[in-house]
This record gives C-alpha cells, sequence and structure tokens, in this order.
DNA sequence: TCATAAAAATGTAATCATTACAAATTAATA
DNA sequence: TATTAATTTGTAATGATTACATTTTTATGA
C-alpha cells in the first residue's frame, strides 16, 4: 500500500486523511510488529516534531471505532495495534517477547455453546515458544 | 468444589492455602463470572474485613503464576481471572457486557504458519451482541 | 509452651498507560 | 478573506496495578 492508496482506504472507512492519521496509518502498514502507541510516537516524532501523544492515542482509537484497525490485547498491560483486517491469529513468544501473525481458519472453531449469539470480532492469542527460541535454548 | 477440595487442589498446585487465599479461589470456582481484582475485593471485604487490595492482586498473580487459574484480557482496561483451566473461548458482549464461556474443539484451528512453535497459552475471544440482547434489539 | 524464623497480608505511595479537557492550530467553506 | 468546523496539542486527571516497608500470622524447634 501506497501512500494514495491509504488515502482511499481512509477515506472508504470514513476516515478524513489527515497527515498524521496518512502516517500513522502508513507506520501500521509498513511496520507489521505489532506496535504499542507510545512505540509509534517514539518511531514517529523524529520525522514529524510537533506530534504528541494524544493524537497518537486519538488516532488509533478512531481507526479502531472506524474498523480500519484492530486491537490487539495479548497483553496484558498495554495495547497493541494491528492494520491486518483480515482474519488471523497472534502468538506471542514468551521468551523474546515478539507477536507473530498466523492464518486462521475461523469456521473450524466450533461454537456449539452459544446459539444465536453474532459474532462481529474475533481475537485469537496463543502464547509459548516461538521457532527461533527454541532452537536457542537447546543450544 | 468445596473447601476441602480447593485446599487440595491449591497444596497440589503449590500454593500454601492460607484462609485468604481459599475464599479468593472459592469466590472464583463459585461464580464464573470472570470478575476482576476489584470485584473480587469488594464482594468478599464484608465477610473478611481485614482484607486488602493488594493481597487480591498478589493472590490472583500467584494463581496464575502456579497454573491455579487463568488471566482474561478480552476488556483492554482491565484484567479479569477464571479458575476454569479448560480448554474453552469466551464471548464478550458489547452490549451487557457479560463474558460467557463456550467450548472449544483447539485441535481444530490449524496452525499451519507456525511451525515448531510450542503453544502454551490460548486465549479465544469473541465479540458481539448475546442472545439476550439481539432478541432485546429486535423488540 | 515459648522463642524465633519464615511466610502472608496490609496500607500507602508510586508507576504507567490512557483519557479528559480546554486552548491553539489547521483546514474547509461560503 | 472571514467564519466555522475539524484536528491537534499539552497538561492534568484517572484508574488499574505494582513496589515496598511494616505488621501480622503461621510454622518450626528448643
Amino acid at each position: 500500500m501506497d501512500i494514495r492508496e491509504i488515502e482511499r482506504f481512509l477515506k472508504f472507512n470514513q476516515i478524513k486523511p489527515s497527515h498524521h492519521r496518512l502516517k500513522i496509518y502508513e507506520y501500521l502498514v509498513k511496520n507489521k510488529n505489532h506496535p504499542t502507541a507510545d512505540l509509534i510516537y517514539r518511531e514517529l516524532v523524529d520525522e514529524i516534531p510537533t506530534l504528541s501523544k494524544t493524537t497518537v492515542y486519538n488516532t488509533l482509537n478512531l481507526f479502531v471505532e472506524k474498523g480500519a484497525a484492530q486491537l490487539i490485547t495479548i497483553d496484558e498491560s498495554e495495547n497493541r495495534y494491528d492494520a491486518d483486517m483480515s482474519i488471523h491469529g497472534h502468538f506471542k513468544c514468551k521468551h523474546c517477547g515478539k507477536v507473530y501473525d498466523f492464518p486462521l481458519n475461523f469456521a473450524a472453531i466450533d461454537m456449539g455453546g452459544l446459539q444465536n449469539f453474532q459474532v462481529e470480532e474475533n481475537h485469537i492469542y496463543l502464547k509459548g515458544l516461538c521457532n527461533d527460541c527454541q532452537i536457542q535454548k537447546e543450544n
């Protein structure tokens, strides 16, 4: 997604594409690292010296509200964000802390216990040891 | 689970069954309402006037650490706790706020994208409208 | 039983992520 | 260009959680 596409995408989601919003969304798209608001602020403030942290929070909340990004609560003490709105799961390595995406066959999740429940969001979080950290521990 | 069983269960998990710990665990077992630390404190303080909120936090952290309870991060601003350690999912109704349990066939989740990853925890969170709230909206 | 050490619980203060809010800046419109 | 609306800013407030030193309770051994 280049900056033109991002602009179109935000407009499509009823979000006026201001400069800051474009930059923050671009950060999410280019860095699929599930960042916190604070990390986004720290990464962008050099390039946009007038940026305030409140704007980052406001903007991320707007993205989530309009369905342009999703909030990831895999950590208990901080919120992370992801511009990838396709159905997928997240894996957090307990050793290195990295959050990985993985494909997900959502239809396979049997919701027999929830008849007539209307699902609007799904958040699939796994935790454990990633491949790299397992290898490291073996040596 | 009566208090005897709870005592045995805590011991089995390397947790010394003090009075407060027993009461807090009993609350989790008897009220499957996925409470916050604050709610547990408010519900128990009348019966145990010397209880402190710090003790509730300490105790819940101990339960999670020892594998006697799990931390639920379906809310972005507060931690909830569940003594049910069997594999199951959680559904939060966006209208009434209630958190439901539902059975889960975890094996159905295809983790093709994560070869050699060692999964130690799974947290499956759905959000939407529960049955009751849908009916309410229709009328 | 009493003394002593270890563990648990308490209460207050600190921390840290997030939000509230009012003021300032920027953009849109006529 | 004037005026209004939207966006952004900065600071202060909030609220959940933790740190930490003190007190209380429990366990152990003489």
